[in-house]
DNA sequence: CGATGCGTTGATAACTTTCAAATTTAGTGG
DNA sequence: CCACTAAATTTGAAAGTTATCAACGCATCG
């Protein structure tokens, strides 16, 4: 196995307002999670450049991020160089929530993002006071770990499975219908499937000629028949 | 890609105890987890014969488990019958503790084992009242995230790579030095790295050959060349 | 307009699975 | 305790899937 490309571009971060009292309209997120609805309340947002860095693994775990727009990829780089993206974060999405007090993987903006960074030490003192703060802490590692563990599921399909089940889970996430925009590479996707770009391309093809999809431009894909694609997704 | 066995046994449980007192030294464990403390206040200990079902994907996740002697292993069934084992768990690790009301995984004793079972709603309602509780909980959760992404980082690796992590992975977590007593089959850890048992049986003749392990048998491996293995496991 | 990055397509090679059979181990009844 | 049967594991040969290597196309950008 090869090196998959890490790109690793200089962490271009501009921290745009700092706001304690109730955030614009324009920046406010439709909370996915009832969590983000707090930290609305307590963070600064910063805005992040395509391909920089948002958290180092292994640097301390000083924030938690909440996703404003844009997307977010999380990855570990393996020691011979190859790259695994562990999960996608887009609007409304929490990023780097945890209890150990340094980050398991690294963050990174995959398009230009805007986040909302919110300390996390107050997150863990308002849970201290707040029960159901705490409780909405234990809920979100409860469904990142279902995530996880629906990724670890992925990934013992072939690759036909893998593609399609992305699709699918692209499409219900993101919420657009049939038409699906990827704000990703293809090295990304591969990457998060644990495939190569070619095998992803390839595939992507083969789903088109079986009808089964659309694929109009490299960043987007129209489903056309998600009987077939769920047949797929074992 | 063909159906792996699913074990599926009568399920053949005896409660043996309930205890709301203190437990007898017997049965007591040490545990892993400071929640375990807790928790070994509260439950009734349960016995379950080898390959027998603990608790059901989709069932409703009415009790918590802590595993106080023998492993249990949690699994997924696809669609088509091919299994993949989330996870196993030892004594003194907790399973099925989650946020949402219904099991994401199924569980099954590896081999006889005796679980301490204890009420959902009495461990979030200590919660409440009790953050440290809450607190533990979290932690518990992201340990478990944290689990599960290693998991995910190990399925992207290649045969020998998964079994030399595999290995490893054992031997920290059973903490018997070189020697490691596999209490799963060869079908067990193959649905746990996604390989077949093939492939495992002839990876662990391969490390075999370099002086990498020894595999007295089947249920048993020496590490011999511990940077051999942690080489091999990017 | 040429460079550059990203994606697609093709041919070949590598790795893992599948199918088959032999061998060892475990379980059961006498 | 031994013999026998079933289950689990190992080993071998062939097939299948995905990766690798290489070339080409397409768009963007200076």
């Amino acid at each position: 196995m090869l090196a998959n490309a890490a790109i690793r571009t200089d962490t271009l971060r501009r921290k745009e307002t700092f706001r304690m009292g109730a955030p614009d309209h324009h920046n406010r997120v439709a909370p996915r999670q009832a969590l983000a609805q707090s930290m609305q309340l307590m963070g600064a947002i910063m805005s992040y450049a395509r391909n920089t860095e948002i958290f180092g693994e292994n640097e301390p775990a000083e924030y938690v991020y909440l996703v404003i727009s844009g997307a977010v990829r999380t990855y570990k780089i393996l020691n011979d160089g190859r790259r695994k993206i562990g999960s996608f974060y887009f609007e409304g999405d929490i990023v780097g929530l945890q209890f150990e007090d340094t980050h398991s993987l690294s963050a990174e903006a995959v398009n230009d993002a805007k986040v909302l960074v919110v300390k996390r030490s107050a997150m863990t003192g308002l849970a201290a006071r707040d029960s159901s703060v705490g409780q909405e802490m234990f809920a979100l590692a409860s469904r990142e770990l279902r995530r996880a563990q629906g990724h670890v599921v992925l990934l013992v399909k072939s690759a036909q499975e893998r593609v399609a089940s992305f699709l699918l889970e692209m499409a219900h996430r993101r919420g657009t219908g049939d038409v699906i925009e990827l704000p990703m590479s293809r090295q990304d996707i591969a990457d998060y499937l644990g495939l190569t770009i070619e095998t992803i391309s390839r595939t992507l093809t083969g789903l088109e000629g079986k009808a089964a999809i659309d694929v109009p431009n490299a960043r987007r894909v129209v489903l056309r028949d998600r009987t077939a694609l769920r047949r797929l997704d074992a």
